[in-house]
DNA sequence: GTAATCTCCGTACATGGGTACGGAGTCAAG
DNA sequence: CTTGACTCCGTACCCATGTACGGAGATTAC
Protein backbone atom coordinates (compact mmCIF):
# COMPACT_ATOMS: atom_id res chain seq x y z
CA UNK A 1 0.00 0.00 0.00
CA UNK A 2 2.43 2.79 0.79
CA UNK A 3 4.38 2.03 -2.64
CA UNK A 4 7.32 4.46 -2.40
CA UNK A 5 8.42 5.65 -5.78
CA UNK A 6 11.23 7.52 -7.70
CA UNK A 7 10.83 11.02 -8.42
CA UNK A 8 9.88 10.23 -11.67
CA UNK A 9 6.71 8.35 -10.48
CA UNK A 10 6.36 11.31 -8.15
CA UNK A 11 6.06 13.90 -10.75
CA UNK A 12 3.65 11.86 -13.12
CA UNK A 13 1.53 11.26 -10.72
CA UNK A 14 1.34 15.13 -9.31
CA UNK A 15 1.42 16.69 -12.69
CA UNK A 16 4.81 18.24 -13.07
CA UNK A 17 7.86 17.79 -14.29
CA UNK A 18 11.27 16.23 -12.25
CA UNK A 19 12.96 19.06 -12.15
CA UNK A 20 10.15 21.11 -10.47
CA UNK A 21 10.09 18.66 -7.90
CA UNK A 22 13.90 19.28 -7.45
CA UNK A 23 13.48 22.98 -7.21
CA UNK A 24 10.29 23.01 -4.55
CA UNK A 25 12.93 20.87 -2.51
CA UNK A 26 15.87 23.45 -3.10
CA UNK A 27 13.39 26.00 -2.15
CA UNK A 28 12.59 24.34 0.29
CA UNK A 29 8.49 23.45 0.12
CA UNK A 30 9.14 19.69 0.10
CA UNK A 31 11.53 18.51 2.52
CA UNK A 32 14.13 16.53 1.56
CA UNK A 33 13.07 12.89 0.97
CA UNK A 34 14.97 9.55 2.33
CA UNK A 35 17.71 8.22 -0.04
CA UNK A 36 18.08 4.56 0.98
CA UNK A 37 19.21 2.90 -2.28
CA UNK A 38 21.82 4.38 -4.04
CA UNK A 39 21.65 8.09 -3.52
CA UNK A 40 17.52 8.54 -5.65
CA UNK A 41 15.00 10.21 -3.68
CA UNK A 42 12.10 8.01 -2.36
CA UNK A 43 8.86 9.40 -2.35
CA UNK A 44 5.55 7.96 -0.69
CA UNK A 45 2.38 8.30 -2.18
CA UNK A 46 1.09 10.99 -0.01
CA UNK A 47 4.09 12.94 -1.43
CA UNK A 48 1.89 14.01 -4.35
CA UNK A 49 -0.90 16.36 -2.38
CA UNK A 50 2.02 18.56 -1.12
CA UNK A 51 2.79 19.12 -5.00
CA UNK A 52 -1.06 19.44 -5.79
CA UNK A 53 -1.61 21.99 -2.64
CA UNK A 54 1.76 24.08 -4.18
CA UNK A 55 -0.22 24.19 -7.31
CA UNK A 56 -3.28 25.14 -6.55
CA UNK A 57 -2.23 28.02 -4.27
CA UNK A 58 -0.32 29.49 -7.30
CA UNK A 59 -3.66 29.58 -9.32
CA UNK A 60 -5.09 31.55 -6.23
CA UNK A 61 -2.62 34.13 -6.34
CA UNK A 62 -0.05 33.33 -3.52
CA UNK A 63 3.58 32.91 -4.51
CA UNK A 64 5.76 30.15 -3.25
CA UNK A 65 7.08 32.35 -0.61
CA UNK A 66 3.02 32.53 1.13
CA UNK A 67 3.27 28.61 -0.25
CA UNK A 68 5.82 28.12 2.20
CA UNK A 69 4.70 30.04 4.99
CA UNK A 70 0.97 28.14 4.92
CA UNK A 71 2.28 24.57 4.90
CA UNK A 72 4.60 25.25 7.56
CA UNK A 73 1.30 25.80 9.30
CA UNK A 74 1.29 22.02 9.24
CA UNK A 75 4.25 21.02 11.48
CA UNK A 76 5.55 21.16 15.15
CA UNK A 77 5.54 24.52 16.78
CA UNK A 78 3.85 26.04 19.70
CA UNK A 79 0.11 26.61 19.26
CA UNK A 80 0.23 30.44 20.07
CA UNK A 81 2.51 30.62 16.81
CA UNK A 82 0.51 28.57 15.01
CA UNK A 83 -2.70 30.67 15.92
CA UNK A 84 -1.63 33.81 15.23
CA UNK A 85 0.26 32.91 11.61
CA UNK A 86 -3.16 31.13 10.60
CA UNK A 87 -5.61 33.88 11.99
CA UNK A 88 -3.03 36.46 9.73
CA UNK A 89 -3.25 33.96 6.59
CA UNK A 90 -6.88 33.69 7.14
CA UNK A 91 -7.66 37.53 6.70
CA UNK A 92 -5.72 36.88 3.81
CA UNK A 93 -7.77 34.62 2.51
CA UNK A 94 -10.72 36.34 3.35
CA UNK A 95 -10.40 39.04 1.47
CA UNK A 96 -9.36 37.51 -1.37
CA UNK A 97 -12.56 35.81 -1.27
CA UNK A 98 -13.97 39.05 -0.98
CA UNK A 99 -11.94 40.50 -3.99
CA UNK A 100 -13.03 37.34 -6.19
CA UNK A 101 -16.59 37.48 -5.30
CA UNK A 102 -16.66 41.25 -6.36
CA UNK A 103 -15.61 40.27 -9.55
CA UNK A 104 -17.77 37.07 -9.33
CA UNK A 105 -21.01 39.59 -9.05
CA UNK A 106 -20.03 42.01 -11.91
CA UNK A 107 -19.36 38.44 -14.39
CA UNK A 108 -23.01 37.65 -13.07
CA UNK A 109 -24.37 40.66 -13.93
CA UNK A 110 -22.84 40.88 -17.32
CA UNK A 111 -23.89 37.60 -18.53
CA UNK A 112 -27.62 38.42 -17.81
CA UNK A 113 -27.41 41.53 -19.48
CA UNK A 114 -26.63 40.12 -22.54
CA UNK A 115 -28.90 37.20 -22.20
CA UNK A 116 -31.46 39.97 -21.97
CA UNK A 117 -30.77 40.91 -25.61
CA UNK A 118 -29.93 44.56 -25.98
CA UNK A 119 -27.44 47.29 -24.45
CA UNK A 120 -24.60 45.73 -27.42
CA UNK A 121 -20.83 47.29 -25.86
CA UNK A 122 -19.97 49.20 -22.94
CA UNK A 123 -21.32 47.03 -19.93
CA UNK A 124 -19.84 48.30 -16.72
CA UNK A 125 -18.01 45.47 -15.39
CA UNK A 126 -15.40 45.91 -13.30
CA UNK A 127 -15.66 48.91 -11.50
CA UNK A 128 -17.15 47.19 -8.55
CA UNK A 129 -13.47 46.36 -7.77
CA UNK A 130 -11.43 49.59 -7.84
CA UNK A 131 -13.32 50.57 -4.81
CA UNK A 132 -11.79 48.01 -2.51
CA UNK A 133 -8.19 48.68 -2.38
CA UNK A 134 -6.60 46.31 0.52
CA UNK A 135 -3.90 44.75 0.46
CA UNK A 136 -3.84 41.48 -0.53
CA UNK A 137 -0.56 39.76 -0.27
CA UNK A 138 0.60 37.29 2.60
CA UNK A 139 3.94 38.03 3.80
CA UNK A 140 4.26 41.68 3.55
CA UNK A 141 5.99 40.37 0.80
CA UNK A 142 8.21 43.70 -0.84
CA UNK A 143 6.87 43.29 -4.62
CA UNK A 144 3.61 42.06 -5.74
CA UNK A 145 4.09 39.94 -8.82
CA UNK A 146 2.35 39.42 -12.13
CA UNK A 147 2.57 37.93 -15.59
CA UNK A 148 1.65 39.17 -19.19
CA UNK A 149 1.95 38.72 -22.86
CA UNK A 150 0.45 39.54 -26.26
CA UNK A 151 -2.45 41.55 -25.93
CA UNK A 152 -4.25 39.90 -28.43
CA UNK B 1 -13.82 67.97 -12.52
CA UNK B 2 -12.45 65.90 -15.02
CA UNK B 3 -8.90 66.72 -14.51
CA UNK B 4 -6.56 65.52 -16.81
CA UNK B 5 -3.21 64.43 -15.45
CA UNK B 6 0.20 63.20 -16.45
CA UNK B 7 1.73 59.72 -16.29
CA UNK B 8 3.80 60.99 -13.29
CA UNK B 9 0.27 61.98 -11.44
CA UNK B 10 -1.40 58.84 -12.74
CA UNK B 11 1.23 56.47 -11.59
CA UNK B 12 1.06 58.33 -8.06
CA UNK B 13 -2.70 58.17 -7.52
CA UNK B 14 -2.60 55.12 -8.75
CA UNK B 15 0.24 53.35 -6.64
CA UNK B 16 2.53 52.08 -9.47
CA UNK B 17 5.67 53.35 -10.90
CA UNK B 18 5.81 55.72 -14.50
CA UNK B 19 7.50 52.55 -16.30
CA UNK B 20 4.94 50.00 -14.84
CA UNK B 21 2.42 52.57 -16.44
CA UNK B 22 4.09 52.38 -19.70
CA UNK B 23 4.87 48.62 -19.81
CA UNK B 24 1.25 47.83 -19.47
CA UNK B 25 0.18 50.12 -22.46
CA UNK B 26 3.29 48.73 -24.33
CA UNK B 27 1.02 44.77 -23.51
CA UNK B 28 -1.90 46.44 -24.46
CA UNK B 29 -3.47 46.26 -21.02
CA UNK B 30 -3.84 50.08 -21.03
CA UNK B 31 -4.92 51.91 -24.29
CA UNK B 32 -2.35 54.49 -25.79
CA UNK B 33 -3.78 57.71 -24.20
CA UNK B 34 -3.96 61.16 -26.02
CA UNK B 35 -1.28 63.10 -25.96
CA UNK B 36 -2.27 66.62 -26.89
CA UNK B 37 0.20 68.66 -25.75
CA UNK B 38 3.67 68.07 -26.83
CA UNK B 39 3.72 63.88 -26.77
CA UNK B 40 3.30 63.95 -23.21
CA UNK B 41 0.43 61.58 -22.25
CA UNK B 42 -2.64 62.75 -21.26
CA UNK B 43 -4.45 60.71 -17.95
CA UNK B 44 -8.16 61.35 -17.02
CA UNK B 45 -8.80 60.62 -13.23
CA UNK B 46 -11.02 57.25 -14.15
CA UNK B 47 -7.67 55.75 -15.93
CA UNK B 48 -6.42 54.94 -12.24
CA UNK B 49 -9.38 52.17 -12.01
CA UNK B 50 -7.97 50.66 -14.78
CA UNK B 51 -4.13 49.78 -12.88
CA UNK B 52 -6.14 49.46 -9.57
CA UNK B 53 -8.24 46.69 -11.27
CA UNK B 54 -5.28 44.84 -12.36
CA UNK B 55 -3.14 44.92 -9.39
CA UNK B 56 -6.03 43.61 -7.97
CA UNK B 57 -6.60 40.71 -9.75
CA UNK B 58 -3.06 39.63 -10.00
CA UNK B 59 -3.19 39.08 -6.16
CA UNK B 60 -5.83 36.70 -6.95
CA UNK B 61 -4.29 34.35 -9.04
CA UNK B 62 -4.73 35.96 -12.86
CA UNK B 63 -1.87 36.48 -14.74
CA UNK B 64 -1.87 39.52 -17.29
CA UNK B 65 -2.96 38.06 -20.38
CA UNK B 66 -6.23 37.13 -18.42
CA UNK B 67 -6.20 40.60 -17.40
CA UNK B 68 -6.65 41.91 -20.48
CA UNK B 69 -9.67 39.07 -20.96
CA UNK B 70 -11.60 40.35 -18.21
CA UNK B 71 -10.98 43.94 -19.95
CA UNK B 72 -11.97 43.47 -22.71
CA UNK B 73 -15.12 42.60 -21.36
CA UNK B 74 -15.91 46.23 -20.79
CA UNK B 75 -15.74 47.14 -24.29
CA UNK B 76 -17.79 47.39 -27.18
CA UNK B 77 -18.28 43.61 -28.51
CA UNK B 78 -21.69 41.49 -29.76
CA UNK B 79 -23.13 40.68 -26.56
CA UNK B 80 -23.13 37.06 -27.88
CA UNK B 81 -19.52 36.87 -27.73
CA UNK B 82 -19.12 38.84 -24.35
CA UNK B 83 -22.04 36.39 -22.61
CA UNK B 84 -19.57 33.51 -23.64
CA UNK B 85 -16.44 34.73 -22.33
CA UNK B 86 -17.70 35.95 -19.38
CA UNK B 87 -19.82 33.23 -18.53
CA UNK B 88 -16.58 31.39 -18.76
CA UNK B 89 -14.40 33.09 -17.01
CA UNK B 90 -17.02 33.23 -14.20
CA UNK B 91 -16.50 29.54 -13.85
CA UNK B 92 -12.96 30.23 -13.30
CA UNK B 93 -13.51 32.82 -10.46
CA UNK B 94 -16.28 30.47 -9.14
CA UNK B 95 -13.79 27.77 -8.84
CA UNK B 96 -11.16 30.11 -7.47
CA UNK B 97 -13.49 30.79 -5.14
CA UNK B 98 -14.23 27.45 -4.06
CA UNK B 99 -10.52 26.87 -3.79
CA UNK B 100 -9.90 29.58 -1.35
CA UNK B 101 -12.77 28.68 0.34
CA UNK B 102 -11.25 25.08 1.31
CA UNK B 103 -8.19 26.96 2.00
CA UNK B 104 -10.08 28.97 4.47
CA UNK B 105 -11.99 26.29 6.02
CA UNK B 106 -8.71 24.72 7.16
CA UNK B 107 -7.52 27.49 8.27
CA UNK B 108 -10.29 28.41 10.48
CA UNK B 109 -10.48 24.94 11.58
CA UNK B 110 -6.98 25.23 12.67
CA UNK B 111 -7.49 28.35 14.56
CA UNK B 112 -9.89 26.89 16.57
CA UNK B 113 -8.11 23.56 17.38
CA UNK B 114 -5.28 25.87 18.85
CA UNK B 115 -7.70 28.10 20.69
CA UNK B 116 -9.02 24.63 22.10
CA UNK B 117 -5.41 24.34 23.73
CA UNK B 118 -3.73 21.01 22.99
CA UNK B 119 -2.98 19.00 20.09
CA UNK B 120 0.56 20.93 19.67
CA UNK B 121 2.10 20.31 16.09
CA UNK B 122 0.89 18.04 13.45
CA UNK B 123 -2.44 19.70 12.88
CA UNK B 124 -4.10 18.49 9.66
CA UNK B 125 -4.82 21.24 7.76
CA UNK B 126 -4.41 21.84 4.18
CA UNK B 127 -5.65 18.29 3.49
CA UNK B 128 -8.72 19.00 2.10
CA UNK B 129 -7.06 21.02 -0.94
CA UNK B 130 -5.63 18.33 -2.64
CA UNK B 131 -8.98 16.67 -2.85
CA UNK B 132 -10.06 19.28 -5.82
CA UNK B 133 -7.73 19.59 -8.87
CA UNK B 134 -9.46 20.97 -11.53
CA UNK B 135 -7.92 23.35 -13.75
CA UNK B 136 -8.19 27.06 -12.64
CA UNK B 137 -6.31 28.86 -15.36
CA UNK B 138 -7.86 31.21 -17.21
CA UNK B 139 -7.08 31.39 -21.42
CA UNK B 140 -6.38 27.79 -21.47
CA UNK B 141 -2.82 29.46 -20.31
CA UNK B 142 -0.15 26.83 -21.54
CA UNK B 143 2.19 26.80 -18.71
CA UNK B 144 1.10 27.63 -15.32
CA UNK B 145 3.53 29.85 -13.43
CA UNK B 146 5.04 30.09 -10.11
CA UNK B 147 7.63 31.92 -8.01
CA UNK B 148 9.73 30.95 -5.02
CA UNK B 149 12.71 32.24 -3.31
CA UNK B 150 14.71 31.01 -0.04
CA UNK B 151 12.47 28.68 2.64
CA UNK B 152 13.16 30.29 5.43
C1' DG C 1 15.39 83.00 -19.17
C1' DT C 2 17.31 79.58 -16.78
C1' DA C 3 17.17 75.75 -13.49
C1' DA C 4 14.63 72.08 -11.73
C1' DT C 5 11.47 68.78 -12.85
C1' DC C 6 8.96 66.00 -15.78
C1' DT C 7 8.37 63.29 -20.00
C1' DC C 8 9.89 60.93 -24.07
C1' DC C 9 11.91 56.49 -26.02
C1' DG C 10 14.59 52.44 -26.47
C1' DT C 11 17.15 49.27 -24.27
C1' DA C 12 19.28 46.90 -20.50
C1' DC C 13 18.91 44.73 -16.11
C1' DA C 14 16.47 42.32 -12.26
C1' DT C 15 13.61 38.75 -9.99
C1' DG C 16 10.49 34.81 -9.50
C1' DG C 17 9.53 30.54 -11.12
C1' DG C 18 10.66 27.20 -13.50
C1' DT C 19 12.98 24.13 -17.70
C1' DA C 20 16.75 22.11 -20.25
C1' DC C 21 21.43 20.21 -20.69
C1' DG C 22 25.04 16.97 -20.14
C1' DG C 23 28.07 13.73 -18.26
C1' DA C 24 28.17 10.19 -14.86
C1' DG C 25 26.15 6.72 -11.84
C1' DT C 26 22.18 3.11 -11.11
C1' DC C 27 18.64 -0.10 -11.99
C1' DA C 28 15.90 -3.64 -14.39
C1' DA C 29 14.83 -6.47 -18.45
C1' DG C 30 16.44 -9.53 -21.63
C1' DC D 1 26.49 -8.39 -18.92
C1' DT D 2 24.78 -5.28 -21.90
C1' DT D 3 21.35 -1.91 -23.11
C1' DG D 4 18.03 1.50 -22.27
C1' DA D 5 15.62 4.11 -19.00
C1' DC D 6 16.02 6.51 -15.03
C1' DT D 7 18.51 9.44 -11.57
C1' DC D 8 22.15 12.44 -9.82
C1' DC D 9 24.06 17.33 -9.71
C1' DG D 10 25.33 21.84 -11.06
C1' DT D 11 24.73 25.27 -14.19
C1' DA D 12 22.72 27.64 -17.87
C1' DC D 13 18.80 29.17 -20.02
C1' DC D 14 13.89 30.88 -20.56
C1' DC D 15 9.62 33.66 -19.90
C1' DA D 16 6.69 36.97 -17.34
C1' DT D 17 6.66 41.14 -15.06
C1' DG D 18 8.47 44.77 -14.08
C1' DT D 19 12.52 48.49 -12.94
C1' DA D 20 16.43 51.33 -14.03
C1' DC D 21 19.25 54.14 -17.20
C1' DG D 22 20.36 57.98 -19.95
C1' DG D 23 20.23 61.57 -23.18
C1' DA D 24 17.04 64.78 -25.32
C1' DG D 25 13.03 67.65 -25.38
C1' DA D 26 8.91 70.05 -22.73
C1' DT D 27 7.02 72.42 -18.74
C1' DT D 28 6.94 74.99 -14.52
C1' DA D 29 8.63 77.75 -10.91
C1' DC D 30 11.18 81.40 -9.87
Amino acid sequence: MKSRMTIGKLAETAGVGVETIRFYQRSGLLPEPERPMSGYREYAEGDAWRIRFIKRAQTLGFNLEDIAGLLRLDGPQTCSVTHDLAQEKLHVVEQKIAGLASIRDALQQLVRQCERKHQRGTCPIIQSLAHNNNELRLNSTPAPILSAKKSM
